[in-house]
DNA sequence: TGAAAGGCAATTGCATACACTTATTGCCTT
DNA sequence: AAGGCAATAAGTGTATGCAATTGCCTTTCA
């Protein structure tokens, strides 16, 4: 092997295996039903075959991938009802950290939650739908940190990334991102006011928004990955 | 154990492996903390370390072990914090299962669940807590299954698994069988009349208090694996 | 012409071998 | 005598090789 771990530095050739094949599957480079060859993956990234099956079997963990023993991997192709459970679950998550937020975030927490927040606004006005997307990514990593409940926040974090392959789907539906806005605006308010039944509510309803928005876009008719960028503006 | 693949027939052999040692992590037999040597568990199971390479990695994702690179592999031990946060977790995805199984269960699934529970009944007369405990995990998985909701059950499933080998420390814990037999009547009435709110709250309040009972056992203070039985009474 | 059976190529699964990292022990120095 | 350094051993991480299973293609027979 020559110069192989540059520009993913971190951890063992499994990690980085882990986080290469992971990001591809779930920033949709590699689309539900891929066959994942492992010599030619093992190829592509320059590594035996060893630490690329070792991170099949740990994405096949996670559910990200589909192992079929002595067939192969391919990319997880999950049914239009599994979907659905999904983001029903999400939605049920998101709910449960928004009532723990309100009830426990801390004055710092909820002071950085609402700054972001309304700077956020700006970026509505300007339909930066890009930089919007990040915002709301760390909008909702805030709202999963605030929680206060590591189990939670994994459970969360780990629901997320299944469900990023099927969200891309919906950016740039006609006004998303100043609905998507205004639903924050809701749970932050909840948030502020220390009120978890409404925080739940509205972190559980923004959610089902989305889940409506992507069911769409559900198996077979795949996303065609437009470019690398992925932009869901939930 | 000597004849591996005798009573665990399926898969490849990491497939057993992982089962393998995951069962005996949360049956007890390996404590939190304990080392695991590739090279003995190898031998132990006379396979090669690569399917026990795979498998500790496996494991790893689901939170059962704990890796540490070049290190070597422990099986997880947890904090006095995240036990409660996993905790906590159990009983809002109870709480959500119970609510989901009083709005879709269906005719059968309903009259399944009350019947297993009112025979129960006999065993908690009978202070049978080895036949309870069996009954007990039945009513749960019936939960699960009756929410309707493939991820809200594997969700619920994979952290179970993981509270597992804290639980077993609060058996025979004076009158616990009489209560958990209450607290799931409460469920199971709310369940029946279709009442999602209060089914939630009573399995919310179940979790917890198994939670609290079990809170003693947490981390330094190990529960010394009585037998391989294990005994909940949750 | 179609279908079934047998063989062949390709790919997965496991084992072994080698390289590299970390821990431990003993020795040397201060 | 104590502390640090070095050498060695133990154990993890990766690569390669070999066996076995699968799917496809070809060939043959009805």
């Amino acid at each position: 092997m020559s110069g192989k771990r540059s520009l993913i530095r971190s951890g063992t050739t499994v990690d980085q295996m882990v986080r290469a094949i992971g990001d591809r599957i779930v920033t949709g480079v590699l689309r539900p039903g891929e066959k994942l060859d492992e010599a030619s993956l093992a190829a592509r990234f320059e590594v035996s075959r060893t630490p690329v099956r070792e991170a099949l079997g740990q994405l096949s963990v996670m559910g990200l991938v589909e192992r079929r023993p002595n067939r192969g991997a391919i990319v997880a192709v999950v049914t239009q009802e599994h979907l659905a459970s999904m983001f029903e679950s999400m939605a049920e998550l998101e709910g449960i950290c928004a009532r723990f937020c309100a009830e426990r975030m801390t004055g710092g927490e909820r002071r950085a939650l609402e700054i972001e927040h309304q700077s956020s606004a700006r970026l509505v006005r300007l339909g930066a739908e890009e930089d919007y997307e990040y915002f709301n990514t760390e909008f909702h990593s805030r709202l999963y940190r605030g929680a206060h409940s590591t189990h939670i926040q994994e459970l969360t974090a780990t629901t997320r990334s299944r469900l990023a392959p099927f969200r891309r789907a919906q950016f740039r539906l006609a006004g998303r991102l100043a609905k998507s806005w205004q639903e924050h605006d809701a749970i932050v308010t909840a948030i502020l006011r220390g009120d978890g039944t409404a925080a739940g509510t509205a972190a559980k309803n923004h959610v089902s928004i989305v889940s409506e928005a992507s069911a769409v876009f559900a198996v077979g008719d795949q996303p065609k990955a437009a470019s690398t960028t992925q932009v869901t503006a939930d």
